[in-house]
DNA sequence: CCTTGAACCTGGGCGC
DNA sequence: TGCGCCCAGGTTCAAG
């Protein structure tokens, strides 16, 4: 599931019921997901006060009340749900909106907010997410967090910083947005659509859209521009929903609509006036969707 | 430093 | 209906 549009568009959900929520119980109903949890992990929640629901890159970050913060990852297939159990004298409605796949909800944080107690629970069918929980002071050198790259929300992401980030990069394009260390957030999808919507072709050598004295450049900055673009509309269609991703109410995200290139090989390239067909190719193991004809 | 491939795990889709 | 194969939004590690 899960690059930054989905991972944000999670975190907005979760921030609504978990921020200044305390968190009553935590159950796991298994050791592990992709890792164990950590020792003690549902003790140490007990009790807790959530300050506040942050991203970074695809991992979210809930602040609590002492010095822990608690690191969760969607892996690919990851999701959560909100369940309003309603006050003591109105039970909400969980009985009968609980999800079908029951078998894999890993996790249920059991909240109380302003007096409506929630469930928030965490369903990982290929359990390749996880969740851990480190003193908020070693955040920065966790070596998960030390190399992460810019975030490609807000306005840090230009031409200029493309061009400081590929200067001398031999590897494709596609590979370098991967590459969570230059821009972090990016995934399949969303490296996809972002090329094509600037004409790079994703096999075009990232050093080589860099002017030769380093500094910024049209294509560096059709990129910047159009990664920032791609990103922000995912976020406002809440991501895109291909099998697993699912809002905190279980609703779809619908950015899957509005794909270009992924998914879409064979059809004809949607760029006006463009005659190309959409090809699938396969990079560093993974498929790459682009349009050769309008993509260099 | 680079790149590639495999591994982790379940399930959906497809061809037969 | 079933089986085998391929594929999937991410990350990490080993090997060349």
């Amino acid at each position: 599931m899960p690059e930054l549009p989905e991972v944000e568009t999670v975190r907005r959900g979760l921030a609504k019921v978990m921020e200044g929520a305390v968190i009553e119980r935590a159950e796991t109903r298994r050791g592990d997901l992709r890792f164990p949890f950590p020792a003690n992990f549902a003790g140490r929640l007990k009790g807790r006060t959530i300050t506040a629901l942050s991203r970074r890159a695809k991992y979210l970050l809930a602040d609590l009340d002492n010095h822990d913060v608690l690191i969760m990852h969607l892996g690919m297939s990851g999701s959560f749900r909100v369940l309003d159990e309603g006050t003591e004298e109105t039970p909400g409605s969980f009985h009968h909106e609980r999800s079908k796949d029951e078998a894999h909800d890993h996790v249920v944080f059991h909240l109380m907010q302003r007096g409506r107690h929630h469930l928030v629970i965490y369903n990982d069918p290929r359990r390749f997410g996880f969740m851990d929980m480190i003193a908020r002071d070693r955040l920065a050198d966790d070596k998960r967090f030390a190399n992460l790259g810019l975030e490609p929300t807000g306005n840090s992401l230009d031409g200029a910083a493309i061009a400081r980030l590929f200067a001398g990069k031999a590897a494709p394009l596609k590979a370098a947005l991967l590459d969570q260390r230059l821009i972090a957030g990016l995934g399949n999808i969303y490296v996809c659509e972002a090329l094509w919507q600037a004409g790079l072709s994703p096999k075009r050598l990232a050093g080589t859209i860099v002017k030769a004295d380093g500094s910024s450049s049209e294509r560096c900055k059709k990129l910047a521009h159009a990664i920032r673009e791609v990103i922000a509309r995912a976020i406002e269609a809440g991501g895109s929903s291909l099998r697993d991703h699912r809002l905190t109410d279980g609703s779809l995200g619908y950015f899957q609509h509005s794909f270009k290139v992924y998914d879409r090989e064979g059809e004809p390239c949607p760029r006006p006036g463009c005659k190309g067909t959409i090809r699938r190719i396969v990079q560093s193991g993974r498929s790459t969707f682009h349009c050769p004809v309008c993509q260099r």
